[in-house]
DNA sequence: ATATTTACTACGACAGACGAAGTACGACAG
DNA sequence: CTGTCGTACTTCGTCTGTCGTAGTAAATAT
């Protein structure tokens, strides 16, 4: 069946994360599994998406990243949104209706297909 | 306000060109101002993107092409989609409304923020 | 003891989008 | 008759986000 490709996704796997991020900061595994449930399943990010992403948006001010050590002794490097990323998270929203709105009029669903007459 | 970047519409304007071309046989200059006019000049597609759409698909057999000289002189290269190019944009529109809902899982409607209790 | 899960990092390649620039021809204004 | 505007492209080079491959390393399960 139909898999989400990448182009698609493509500059959404940003927001994705920070929507996650603006509950709890979190680490990339367990971002990383929160979408693949969120989505159930239909959307498994990659983790070398997964963590350019966090460095790309670390470094435009989105995130901010301090280490923690866990009960089990794992050391993890934590994300926590910044104002800047929930702004920006924000915008994205907003474009994504838009660019929703833009795409569906190009989507003919149920097969139906434009008619030629009028 | 809030523009469609480039990497959302990504991979959806050879479906948005398909779209065109499932009602008439097109070139490139009217599919970029129909483009603009169905999506209210909320998209215009540059038209280095368009054109390499057209090469890219007509590689993968999506589209064929023909030149046709129009009663002005003008010579234009017309593309009309093929059957894969049909079964193409099919896929294509159910893979939309598969990635819709999984992207919206992720978007909070009206400022709506995910709450941390529960 | 070994495999699997967790939690990353580094490197390199690729594809689609796009900016800049150029070509060429017709129509139309001044 | 000169110049600008609209039409209809082409070429070239660059950028960015994604992803494949691979490797490290510690904890946990078998």
């Amino acid at each position: 069946m139909a898999a989400i490709s990448s182009d698609v996704i493509r500059g959404y796997n940003d927001t994705m994360i920070l929507y996650l991020l603006l509950e709890d900061p979190s680490y990339g595994y367990e971002i990383s599994k929160r979408i693949r449930t969120l989505s159930e399943e239909k959307y498994i990010i990659k983790e070398t998406t997964l963590y350019s992403a966090f460095t790309r948006m670390e470094k435009n001010g989105y995130i901010e990243s301090y280490f923690e050590t866990a009960e089990n002794g794992k050391r993890r490097t934590y994300y926590r949104i910044t104002d800047a990323g929930r702004n920006y998270y924000r915008e994205k929203c907003e474009e994504w209706n838009l660019t929703k709105d833009v795409v569906e009029r190009f989507i003919s669903e149920n097969n139906l297909v434009p008619s030629k007459g009028e």
